[in-house]
DNA sequence: TTAGGGTTAG
């Protein structure tokens, strides 16, 4: 079945009963007066329970109000205190709370001392968290739990760590709590994901020896944390050894592989978690993650069934869900659906759904509709955030809009008090730099104030493919050679310079580069869906059956192509071969091949959507052109960096890209 | 009393 943004489901769900205005079967407004502290207080009062009531219902101010009336607050009363106080930020009542209960003998607590440590947290006291922590005298494993918690979400997870040791010298029993905290500690405390891997595995080798590893929430949090360091097959391993998964441990695993390049294999764990756990249900963040690997693939019918389960499930009423679901189709190519959505959320639309947008129109090459669509953000009142630039700025980039990046950029900070962040920087090098004001680009580097990330430097570089500047990418693969010595692409791109240049000899040392460092290219690599099924293929496929006849078929596009004035462009090629040679890899090159299939494969009328997992080569990119004209048909190809929408000869992209 | 997964960009 196929959803179409029209469903019936989509219709606004019926609004729920109207709540009772908060207390209004407690007290009536009358009663409450009566108790203000003015006011004689009846001794039969159960104050306590009236200020747990309104806590609980949200009524700070009138709770506080009634804390004086009350001479022997409970445990709870404070508990219920603390509480409201962290839901409603409110830092200055939650202080004097803490004074009262000072006064009130109950600074030994250590039950209240763990709601106290999580309060201040959520307040982002940590200073006021450790003073309860070490002016507890009997530690619980609850105490230590909320302090190392405290710690290992806030930026001091280096504390954290520190803590956890103090843990083990003092022979605190640890839970299967403190793993969760501890493992999560690592992964914040260093950006130097080398050093957070040593300490994930020291962890897990440490809960292991204890048992915890079973515990399902100790598993996850493992799946989750080699996740994020990308050790996609340490995921899988500890993943597959536990003995009890459930929806959360699932979604887990799926998104690891979502988020780690593995789009395919994370559908396939969805459908296998679909067909053989009946136990086990998706809910909004499983759709979430499986609408990402959809996205991740470009693979539209299998994101429309997808949005049909949302809708049948209701789930579409949740914000991220709908979210993910305008992304999903924007990185399908399906900008009109993806619209529709977006115009039907009036009202709930956050800086994410925003963003989705914007990006969506900058990568299809519509930088000044992205403009246009990032100032009715802001007339609407939805501030930008750091992501908001990065996709305005990329989409200035895409359409070659110089002068209006830099005002971009410039307001990011004089209007709306962001600081820019390398990949800031990085966006302004780009957009320069294709546009091919490289000395410019190297100034902005230069000026720098925070030190130039990878990205910073790998935009020049790619500046300096497109424009030929040997001397500059030379001085930037310094940098890079050092910043990232195992970046494969990096390389590749020096000796597509050179080769450009031909520099042979440059090209054979930078290969010889990577031999010493048993570095491999990335294989280029293009995907199609057709009738809902995922075909792959990568340069000179000669595994796929049906490769003759695809052959055949670009065989003889391309010499229609050359009477019509087409050169095949060889100099991509990067080896220094014979020019019939050239011609025959060019030929095979997957994006051509996935063409070739969609022609043959697909409905006469149907647009060709096609994914790359690299930059779409320059000669591919002309033969499309030629194809899109004379087979009549709409080509869409995504790949690395934009949308390249091919209809009549032409490119969305205008050649610029 | 406490814990685990997610949306936008690069």
């Amino acid at each position: 079945m196929v959803a179409s943004y029209a469903h019936p489901s989509l219709r606004p769900f019926p609004l729920p009963p109207k709540l009772p205005s908060p207390c209004s079967h407690l007290l009536s407004f009358k009663t409450l007066s009566s108790l203000s502290p003015t006011t004689p207080t009846s001794a039969s009062a159960d104050y306590n329970h009236i200020i747990q009531s309104l806590c609980n219902n949200g009524d700070l101010h009138r709770a506080l109000h009634l804390l004086p009336q009350e001479r022997h607050p409970t445990q709870r009363t404070y508990e219920a205190l603390i509480l409201a106080c962290a839901r409603r930020n409110a830092a200055a009542l939650g202080a004097a709370v803490h004074r009262r209960l000072v006064e009130d003998g109950f600074d030994r607590d250590p039950f209240l001392a763990t709601k106290l440590i999580d309060m201040y947290a959520h307040l982002g006291a940590l200073d006021d968290a450790r003073n309860v922590f070490d002016e507890t005298p009997e530690k619980t494993i609850f105490v230590w739990n909320a302090l190392l918690k405290a710690l290992a979400l806030a930026d001091v997870a280096e504390e954290a760590l520190a803590l956890l040791r103090e843990m083990g010298r003092r022979g605190v029993a640890m839970d299967s709590f403190t793993y969760s905290h501890a493992l999560k500690a690592c992964i914040a405390s260093s950006s130097h994901p080398p050093l957070a891997a040593d300490r994930v595995r020291e962890i897990h080798g440490h809960a292991v020896r204890r048992g915890f590893e079973s515990r399902v929430h100790v598993g996850t949090t493992l799946v989750d944390c080699y996740a994020k360091l990308g050790l996609v097959s340490y995921a899988e391993r500890v993943f597959d050894e536990m003995p009890e998964r459930n929806v959360v441990s699932w979604t887990a695993m799926i998104a690891c592989r979502a988020k780690n390049e593995r789009p395919f294999d994370a559908l396939d764990l969805f459908y296998q978690m679909m067909v053989s756990e009946p136990d086990v249900s998706p809910n909004s963040v499983t759709m979430v993650s499986a609408l990402q690997a959809s996205a991740g693939l470009a693979a539209l019918g299998q994101g429309k069934i997808m949005h049909a389960y949302i809708l049948r499930k209701g789930l579409d009423s949740i914000l991220s869900v709908f979210n993910a679901l305008i992304a999903m189709y924007m990185k399908c190519g399906s900008l009109n659906t993806a619209l529709r959505l977006f115009d039907s959320m009036s009202g709930r639309r956050d800086v994410v759904s925003w963003n989705s947008i914007i990006s969506g129109y900058g990568s299809l090459g519509f930088g000044a509709k992205a403009i246009q669509v990032f100032e009715e953000m802001v007339e609407s009142g939805i501030k930008p955030s750091s992501i908001t630039f990065v996709s305005v700025l990329g989409a200035c980039s895409h359409s070659g809009l110089v002068e209006e990046g830099k005002r971009l950029f410039d307001s990011m900070s004089q209007v709306y008090g962001l600081t820019p962040r390398a990949e800031h920087y990085a966006c302004m090098v780009d957009l320069l730099g294709r546009a091919g004001r490289l000395d410019e680009a190297a100034e902005i580097i230069k000026e720098m104030r925070i030190e130039p990330s990878p990205k910073v430097w790998g935009s020049l570089l790619g500046a300096c493919r497109i424009h030929g500047r040997v001397e500059l990418a030379e001085m930037a693969c310094t940098h890079l050679f050092e910043l990232e010595p195992t970046n494969a692409g990096n390389y590749v791109l020096l000796a597509d310079i050179y080769a450009e240049a031909k520099l042979w000899e440059e090209v054979g040392r930078v290969k010889k580069l990577l031999e010493e460092r048993s570095l491999e290219k990335v294989p280029g690599c293009s995907w199609i869906e057709v009738k809902k099924k995922i075909y792959s293929f990568v340069s000179v496929d000669e595994l796929n059956p049906q490769i003759e006849q695809l052959h055949a078929l670009l065989i003889q596009l391309v010499m229609e192509m050359k009477k019509d004035g087409y050169v095949p462009n060889t100099k991509v090629v990067l080896y220094d071969l014979d020019h019939e040679e050239k011609e025959r890899i060019l030929l095979g090159h997957s994006e051509k091949l996935a063409v070739a299939f969609g022609l043959i494969n697909s409905g006469k009328g149907e647009v060709i959507r096609i994914t790359k997992n690299l930059r779409l080569c320059e000669d591919c990119h002309s033969v499309t052109k030629f194809i899109s004209r004379f087979a009549s048909r709409e080509i869409l190809v995504r790949d690395v960096n934009r949308f390249h929408h091919f209809k009549d000869g032409v490119c969305s992209c205008r050649d610029y890209w």
